[in-house]
DNA sequence: TGACTATATGCGCAATGACGCATGTAGTTG
DNA sequence: CAACTACATGCGTCATTGCGCATATAGTCA
């Protein structure tokens, strides 16, 4: 091994980058979260996050894209489901530190 | 307590969304891996990211306003640093993430 | 003070992405 | 088949953002 760390190849960097990118919409976070109890069709989702269908449905598609939520067909209705979990590993850290920026803040202030 | 997860208020989910945009650009991803050893002044970052001053500088105050990055000076030069060792768990849980679907991908294909 | 170095920033351009609206498609039921 | 429902998608628009270029600012040194 010459170096220990080489530096990232642009590939890995993107599709890092990428993930997080999934995740930069108020909307999709949303979603995700509607979908923390289990799946549910897209008119639900539409229902309980209160967005378009149109809007909605995109973004279930970004998210299966991504290979964050799974689809599942039965008649008319498309079901969604959490492919993979770790997402919500990944909130909850995000949530933690902002937690502690803001309480930093806060002692700041007063 | 009347639901147990009432609707997320957008202020909480326009936070996290913000967190996960801050780490959805290649280049800061690649500025933190490299404040992962430790602080670095402006034109180190510069030359082991390889990009331009004026766009890592760019990317550093990003980083610094999302209280990332601290901001250190000293003489002519400023050193940044990593402020929030979270943000390496979340790369981390991503990484794995991605090298699970990838694993997949390559056995449904061969 | 003037020259030099390290870093920051104003500006313009181009690319990306989110949204609304309308429409398309698939599946069900009569 | 026609009508209806659930979902997907093409298109245009608007806002955001990353980047390069040039320039501004701050600190050092002669």
């Amino acid at each position: 091994m010459r170096k220990k760390t080489r530096a990232l190849s642009d590939e890995a960097l993107s599709l890092v980058a990428r993930r997080f990118a999934i995740l930069s919409e108020p909307m999709r976070l949303r979603l995700l979260h509607s979908l923390v109890n289990g799946e549910k069709s897209v008119n639900t989702l539409v229902e309980s996050t209160g967005g378009t269908q149109a809007n909605v449905s995109r973004h279930l598609q970004t998210l299966a894209d991504a290979g964050l939520v799974k689809r599942r067909k039965e008649g008319l209705q498309v079901f969604y489901s959490v492919a993979d979990p770790s997402i919500f590993d990944l909130c909850e850290l995000v949530c933690g530190s902002l937690e502690k920026q803001l309480a930093q803040r806060a002692s700041i202030f007063g």
